[in-house]
DNA sequence: ATTATCTTGTGCGTAATACGAACAAATGCT
DNA sequence: AGCATTTGTTCGTATTACGCACAAGATAAT
C-alpha cells in the first residue's frame, strides 16, 4: 500500500512547511545568502525561494541588502512562543542561579525532543566544552547526563521506540556504544533517580543531572551541573553536587503552576 | 492612493505568514490552547487554524493530546537559526563569563529590533529584574541602557525614523519620558561610547552599557552588566565596571570572524 | 438518562494562491 | 566588450488552501 506523502494530505499546508525550511537553511556557516544559495540549499525553484524570503523580509523576520538575506532577531520570538509556554521555565531561572552559586559550575536545564536533548535555560559559568551551549543548543540523548535522565524518565512503550530509532556512536573512547550497555546504564539512571556520565560526549566533561517532575511524577525536563574532570572528582558530584541539584529539582517542582 | 495590501503582493506567501502568527499566538499566559481558542486568538476561520495547527503537528512543531495544542522544542531551532548565524554569538560567551567572574553581576547581550532590544545572549547571576530574563526576552530601548547604546550607534536616518516612532512612557518615576531629554541622553551615549541608565526601567536596577563594533565600527549589538543600586553606585558602575565592559567589547569585536 | 450546547471532524466546490517556466534585465567576471 | 551568472518579472495554470455547512463527538446542564 502506498504510504500516503504528507503533501496529499488535505489537511497539510506545505507553504507554511517550506517556509519554516527557508528559516532553518541559516546557520553559523550561512548566515547571510543569496536568493540562489537559498534555492540550492532547499531544494526549492528560485521563483519559490524567493518568494518566501520577500515574504520573510515584509513581515520583519528578515532582511537583505539587496542581494544576500539574512535572518532578523524577530525569529527569536517563535522559540520564545516556546519558552515562554514551558511550565517550570520562570520559575527555574532563580533556582539554576543559586545552584551555580553554591557550586560554581555550569547549570542547564533540557528537554528531550526526539533523539536529541534541547536547552531550554542555561547558566553558565567557565566554558566546560569545546563548543558554546545555549538555549537552542542540541546534543545527542543517549550519551549525556541530561538525556539519559530524561530517557529514563519516559514512558516504557515511547523508551523502546527510541531505542529502535537511535544509532549510538562513539563520541569519545569511554561512550557507551552498544544496546545492552546503554539500555543499563538507563535503567540504573531511573532506578538511582540521577544520572552522571563521564567524557563520553567530551573528553574532560564530565556533568550531573536530575529529573524535574510535575506533580503527577511525571519528568518534565532535566537540571544538570557540568564541570571539567580535571576540577571535580566524581565522589565529590555524588557527595557535593547531587543534593544541590536534587533540592534545586524538588524546588523548581513545588513551584510549578497548578 | 489606496495603499497595497500585503496580501495583493504577488510575492508575499500568505499561508506562511499564517502559520507563524499561529505558533507566536502561544505564550506564558496560553501554554496550551484547543483549536477554537487558536481560531479565536488569531482571527482565522477553524478550519484554516485546525489545518496549520495539523500542519505544526505533522512537523513536530507542536504537539497535541486529541484536543489541546501545545508547541514543541522543534520551535527553538528557528530561533537559533538566528542566533547561530550571529558573527559575535559564538565569540561573545565566553568574554561574557569572565565579566561576570570579574564582577559578580548579570552580563548580556542584545540586538535593536524595531522599538526593542532583544536579548540574544546572557550570563545571569542574581536577579536583579522582576521579570525573568533570556535570549528571546525584549524590552523597550530608550529606557535601557543597551538600548540608548544601540540607538547612539544608529545611523542618522534611521535614528530619525526611530523618533518619529517611539512612544515614550514613564516606567518609573526616574524614566526620561520627553523627547528632548532622551535626544539629549542618546547624544551623550554617542559622544561618551558608554551608557549608563539608572532606575528608568524599574527601580533599583542598574546598567551599564557599551557597543560592540565590527571592523568597519558598526554597532553590531551592546554589552552590558546590571546591578541593583543598593549593591553598587553610579560610581562604581564608572569605575569598576565600565573598563571591564570596554576590554570585553574590544576582545569580542576582535574575535569576530573577518 | 436525556437534552442542549459547544467543539471538532470532514467533505466538497471553488476562489485564489502559489507555482514554475521562460525571458528580460542586471550584475559580475575575464 | 563579451560572456556567464544571478535576479526580476510576467503569466498561464496547476494545485493549494479556503470556508461553509453539516455530521459527529464531547461536555454540561437538567
Amino acid at each position: 500500500m502506498t504510504k500516503v506523502q504528507a503533501s496529499e494530505d488535505k489537511d497539510y499546508v506545505q507553504s507554511l512547511v517550506r517556509g519554516l525550511e527557508v528559516i532553518r537553511t541559516f546557520s553559523r556557516y550561512k548566515p547571510r545568502m543569496t536568493l540562489t544559495e537559498v534555492a540550492q540549499q532547499t531544494g526549492m525553484t528560485r521563483a519559490a525561494a524567493r518568494r518566501f524570503l520577500l515574504t520573510l523580509v515584509r513581515e520583519e523576520y528578515a532582511e537583505t541588502d539587496g542581494k544576500y538575506f539574512a535572518l532578523r532577531p524577530k525569529v527569536l520570538d517563535l522559540g520564545f512562543a516556546y519558552l515562554s509556554s514551558l511550565p517550570m521555565w520562570e520559575v527555574a531561572q532563580p533556582v539554576m542561579r543559586d545552584v551555580v552559586n553554591a557550586l560554581q559550575e555550569s547549570c542547564s536545564l533540557a528537554v528531550l525532543d526526539g533523539l536529541d536533548i534541547v536547552y531550554v535555560a542555561r547558566v553558565p559559568t567557565e566554558r566546560v566544552m569545546t563548543i558554546g551551549l545555549s538555549i537552542g543548543s542540541r546534543l545527542p540523548a543517549y550519551c549525556s547526563s541530561m538525556g539519559r535522565t530524561l530517557l529514563a524518565g519516559l514512558p516504557p512503550a515511547e523508551l523502546a521506540a527510541y531505542y529502535d530509532r537511535v544509532k549510538v556512536e562513539r563520541r569519545t573512547e569511554r561512550t557507551v556504544a552498544n544496546m545492552v550497555a546503554l539500555k543499563d546504564a538507563i535503567e540504573a539512571s531511573r532506578r538511582q533517580g540521577w544520572t552522571l556520565v563521564d567524557q563520553e560526549l567530551e573528553m574532560g566533561l564530565r556533568s550531573i543531572a536530575v529529573p524535574v517532575r510535575n506533580r503527577r511524577a511525571e519528568v518534565l525536563a532535566a537540571l544538570n551541573v557540568s564541570t571539567h574532570e580535571g576540577r571535580t572528582s566524581i565522589e565529590a558530584m555524588k557527595t557535593r553536587f547531587l543534593p544541590v541539584l536534587l533540592d534545586a529539582a524538588q524546588r523548581i517542582s513545588a513551584a510549578l503552576p497548578q
